[in-house]
DNA sequence: GCGTAACCCTACGCACGAGTAGGTATGCTC
DNA sequence: GAGCATACCTACTCGTGCGTAGGGTTACGC
């Protein structure tokens, strides 16, 4: 009929982030089941069948929208923390690539952490993606201790570790809700809980229990 | 027909905490979507329509739920940390009785904790109990900052105390998945990380960011 | 012993949303 | 310009699960 379709043909790479920014959109605001194809689909200005036909089913799309939000996070991270920095100066450096990546793309930390914490066949994906960021904050504070001469149990340092992500998942989740919040003053609140307690448990001082 | 009828007639009272207590473990485990009222009724030992009566709708049956077992959990801290005592003395105890509530009621921290984060109608029910928690930590700071003669902005205190909490529901997710661990062990854990920081910052010492 | 209220059931209506069948148009290759 | 792959659509099927209609039975007051 008309020679100017009402919609361009894209090409298929195209199309398939468009529908990722879309799912990424719908499913942080209304969650993996209260999210519809349709929605997504009509979001991403595209008809739901293209959707099954390049991503796959609601499942496999939102695992989809897990890899690109997690791997972006990841690199964000892992670019701005250089291995060869001191401990105060990676630990500093992570958490304002972190705190910037949030700031930055707070629908994608809603999909990570909000939504697929929870849903079974999720969880187990993202606790993954949270135990190799344990797994470097436990290795960084282990590198740092030795430099000390010291060293505590394996297990202690990942339950502090552990302790940290999640003091930092927190507040991202703070911040994702405050959006005047500035995501380098939200990581240097941080570095003020986070760096003086993990260096006082640097340099051997511990807290013990009263005997009561 | 015959005398002994198959389930025994109990007063409301009873089967409410029955339809409850069915329906933290259902929505703990499948999520709130996921979970089937049928489910809930059949773990409970009763009919669906005996639900509704009671308990009303999916949605309110759940509200129902994270009030039960959030004022259970509010009610072991506060129980336990007497507004008299020292500033550490007070976040130790308050730890302790939220890692041992959390120990005993992992089904009942996986709803208010896992679940209602993310869906929407739920978020704000949840973000208003965690509102009360980070204000008494707040609070306690506040207070024995006071004591030292010092004094921060509000909101640094705001963001300090949602980071403690923060560092404390994760640990607490670290717990509900290792059910070997001690709740206990697990309190002195994040007194190393919290307190030591946060006694820090009382004593004036601050982290600042590097110039470059 | 008789009404009435509380307790409890089986069996359905109905909407919503995942996934698909089957077909059309556009551009690219040879 | 015939053939073919790719991009794209409208319009369905069908399962699942929320919520309810309508009725039965036990206890308790009087």
């Amino acid at each position: 009929m008309s020679s100017v379709p009402a919609f361009k043909r894209l090409p298929r790479a195209v199309r398939e982030q468009q529908m990722l920014d879309a799912a990424v959109k719908v499913f942080s605001r209304r969650g993996f089941h209260a999210a519809s194809m349709d929605e997504i689909a009509e979001d991403a200005g595209i008809s739901k069948p293209m959707v099954y036909a390049y991503l796959g089913t609601k499942e496999e799309l939102f695992v989809a929208c897990l890899h690109r939000e997690g791997t972006r996070m990841m690199q964000a991270i892992a670019g701005a923390a250089a291995p060869d920095l001191a401990a105060d100066e990676r630990l500093w450096r992570g958490l304002k690539a972190f705190f910037g990546f949030v700031g930055a793309h707070r629908d994608g930390w809603a999909v990570l952490y909000r939504q697929a914490r929870g849903e079974q066949p999720f969880a187990g994906e993202l606790a993954t993606m949270r135990a190799r960021l344990v797994e470097v904050v436990a290795g960084m504070l282990d590198h740092a201790l030795r430099a000390e001469g010291r060293e505590i149990a394996a297990i202690d340092l990942e339950v502090v570790a552990y302790a940290l992500v999640g003091a930092s998942e927190s507040l991202a989740d703070w911040l994702a809700d405050h959006p005047e919040a500035e995501p380098e003053k939200t990581a240097t609140r941080m570095m003020n809980v986070a760096w003086l307690g993990a260096a006082q448990l640097l340099h051997g001082v511990t807290w013990r229990p009263p005997a009561d």
